[in-house]
DNA sequence: TCAAGATCGTTCGGAACCAAACTATCTCCG
DNA sequence: CGGAGATAGTTTGGTTCCGAACGATCTTGA
C-alpha cells in the first residue's frame, strides 16, 4: 500500500520533525493513540455490527444509553453520549420517527423529556448488543486480559482530568 | 448537579442491567472507557485551544498531519486523520479557502493531489501545537509519567487489532 | 404575588461526515 | 498500440454535529 505509513513511521517522523521544541512526547503519544485507537475502534464497530442495523454510532450509543436506564432524561443521555444537546435533539427525532424510542413531557417539571426504548427498540438492543459486545472483545484481543482492568483505569482518569 | 450520573453510577448501572448475560464486562470497560476518554479529551482541546483560532478538529488534525509530513497526499491525511476521502475533500476546500494549505495536482501521477501548508498555515501552526501539546498535558495528568509509553503502547494495540 | 433570572429542549445556519456514483488517470497485458 | 480494469480525488444526497439564538417553564426573592 504505498503512500501509507506505519505507526511507528509516522511517529518517528514527528519526533524529527519537532525535534528541539519544548513538548511532552510521551503526553503527546497517549493522546495521539488514544485518538487512533478510538477512531478505529469506532469505524470496526461501525462496519461490522451497525452497518445491519442501519444505525449510525451516535443512534446506537443514544438507544445504549435509554436501555441502560431504563428511561433517561435527555441531559443525561448528551452528556453520557458526548454530544451537544442540539445533537441529541436531531438524532431523537430521527430514532422516534423509526419507532425505536419515544419522548416524554416531563409531568413534574415541563422543561424536562424523559427518553423511553419502544418494545421495538428493546428488541434492537436485546439483539444488538451481544454482537457489540463481542466487537468490543475483537478490538482489545491485542491486550493481556489481566491487564485490561488497569487499562480501563487509565482511560478514566484521563476523562476525569478532562472534564476541567 | 441533578441528573447527572457518575462514572461509578454508570459502571454499576450497567453490571446490574446486564447481569446474567454472556458477556466479556472487562472488555467493554475498556471500549466503553476508551470512547469517553476520547470525547472528553477532544472537547476540551477544542474548547481551550482550537476555538480561538476558529478551527475544527478534523480542520486541526488535517493541518497537523500535513505540518508534519511537509506535503502530504491526500490518502495519508485521510487515514491519519481518520476521515473518509470524501470527508477530506471538503475540509480540504474549507482550509484551503482560508489560505492555511495549497493543493497541488501531481506531476508523475495526474491522479494524486499533495497537499502543503502555505506561509500562513506554517505559522498557525508553529504557534498552535505548543499550546496543543499543553492541553494533552492537562489531559494526561492524572496518569503516572513513568506509565505513559507503557499507556500509549496499549493504545496501539487497540489500533492494530481494530483495524481488521 | 410576580417580575428577573436560571434552566430546559428545540430551531437555525453552516461545517463535518460518509457511501455511492462519477470523472480522470494510470497500469497491465494481449 | 489500445482497451479492460484498477486507482485517485471529487461530487451528490442525506445525516450528524455544534454554537448561538429562541421560546417555554421553573425558581427565587422582595
Amino acid at each position: 500500500m504505498p503512500g501509507q505509513h506505519t505507526l511507528d513511521e509516522t511517529e518517528s517522523q514527528v519526533a524529527t520533525r519537532l525535534a528541539g521544541m519544548d513538548l511532552d512526547f510521551e503526553a503527546m503519544a497517549v493522546t495521539a493513540n488514544l485518538f487512533r485507537a478510538a477512531n478505529a475502534a469506532r469505524n470496526q464497530m461501525e462496519r461490522t455490527v451497525l452497518a445491519k442495523s442501519n444505525l449510525t454510532w451516535t443512534g446506537f450509543v443514544v438507544l445504549w444509553v435509554a436501555w441502560i436506564w431504563e428511561s433517561a432524561e435527555t441531559r443525561e443521555i448528551a452528556s453520557e453520549a458526548g454530544v451537544s444537546k442540539a445533537t441529541l435533539s436531531g438524532v431523537l427525532t430521527t430514532l422516534e420517527s423509526r419507532g425505536l424510542l419515544e419522548r416524554k413531557r416531563g409531568e413534574r417539571d415541563g422543561r424536562l423529556v424523559t427518553v423511553e426504548l419502544t418494545a421495538a427498540g428493546k428488541t434492537l438492543m436485546k439483539g444488538l448488543f451481544p454482537e457489540f459486545n463481542k466487537a468490543e472483545r475483537h478490538v482489545t484481543r491485542g491486550l493481556d486480559s489481566d491487564q485490561l482492568p488497569a487499562i480501563a483505569e487509565y482511560l478514566r482518569q484521563i476523562t476525569q482530568a478532562a472534564r476541567d
